[in-house]
DNA sequence: CGAAGGTAACCGTACGGACGGTCAGTGGTC
DNA sequence: GACCACTGACCGTCCGTACGGTTACCTTCG
């Protein structure tokens, strides 16, 4: 749940105008002049455009973490868990849509700046949890073994990105795309009967094409 | 090859400064303090700040546009194809690193504005050709069938957004997260003997929990 | 009860600075 | 003399923030 009053107010707008805008174009004047309230207003609330944005940040992550959380609770294998959470991603780009697409746009903002410590931590939070489940998952066998930490971020990325290219309104509806989602990240992680990678042999040669064409463009 | 002369350095610098920075807080003062001439010589070469992102990312998507081209020329299977063009996607991040990562973060901003145009079709043209690959690779049996246009984004998504995470003078090199890049996404995409989604049974659990959890939370 | 005192929301204005862009002009080179 | 790269002073605008003041409500105490 958003925060409420007019405090809450003024951080769904701010939200709104992140999310449509960005950041650095998300000014005061028109989110005071929509609700009808002062700029001085706004101030007094969050006291800076950076905590406002902070706020935002951790009101978000506190929303993610408690479902992610339960996520795992009513959900048994490591497979089901991790099918949850990716399905989650998607949907979040239609049930909590100005907050994600805000929160996914402006994510870079919170590497720095000791104002957003609290978001980092829930953020490194979520990663750790995601990345348990896929431990978990290679514990138990049904993931093949694979370097958790790389893996848990590009699957992220899959996800985080999607909000440049997500249309609600599309033809394609977010449970299809989580099923996509689902699809594309289950099926490269879980063991299968045929040996993995039956394509290194190959290997070489693609990855001496891939340098060899990138040379011959961009030099170095 | 970027461009050369004195308005080669202005984008060079530029690059830079949108890479470490963004666009907005790139502004004209810096480049030109930093390249010992004065704002006026940026204006007079690019006209606006607009123009001189358009020229980034022209010239950004140019080479991308080679370099995929040719490396679709030199493999002969889908599977090779798509695993050299996910190869480059990760070794971009530090063969070219400044461009990339300036691209990457506000590539955003090229979704109207006319000026964008050029840079918007470069983008699309990139597009087809990697779904042009995994189309290929259905149509040869060597995907499984997927709906081509979520999935080809989704995939986007995983490379697209490493500019976040990945460090290139970290432990992990970009050698290592193209492999799994590769790995994730050829293992979904590969035919395998044992039947697909093994898991759809229990796919009504997961969608019923996941709506669940976020109602429980968010609302809604 | 009612005056006093405190607190928090809110307003309006003003300021200091930065930024993108303009423009008239300078100097060197085919 | 036409063209080119370049200069540097200048402009209009906008933005985050500081601050002094007003209102409204709640609590406390005589």
């Amino acid at each position: 749940m958003p925060p409420k009053g007019r405090a809450g107010d003024i951080l769904a707008t701010f939200t709104r105008y992140v999310a449509e805008r960005g950041y650095d174009a998300a000014n005061f004047s028109d989110i005071a002049g929509e609700l009808g309230l002062s700029k001085g207003t706004i101030v007094h609330h969050f006291g800076t455009k950076e905590r406002l944005l902070a706020a935002l940040h951790e009101s978000y992550m506190r929303r993610r973490l408690a479902e992610a959380a339960l996520i795992r609770e009513r959900l048994a294998t490591p497979t089901q868990q991790l099918a949850g959470l990716l399905y989650a991603f998607v949907l979040y780009q239609v049930v909590d849509r100005e907050a994600t697409v805000a929160f996914q746009r402006e994510i870079v903002r919170l590497a720095d700046s000791e104002a957003m410590a609290q978001g980092r931590r829930m953020r490194a939070e979520y990663l750790d949890l995601v990345r348990a489940v896929l431990s978990d998952g290679v514990a138990s066998g049904e993931f093949r073994s694979c370097d958790v930490e790389v893996q848990s971020l590009l699957i992220f990325g899959s996800a985080q990105w999607a909000w440049t290219w997500f249309d609600p309104d599309g033809p394609v509806s977010a449970e299809e795309v989580g099923a996509q989602l689902v699809d594309l990240v289950l099926g490269g992680l879980l063991v299968r009967r045929t040996r993995l990678s039956g394509l290194t042999e190959a290997d070489g040669k693609v990855v001496h094409a891939v340098r060899q064409s990138i040379a011959d463009i961009t030099g170095s």
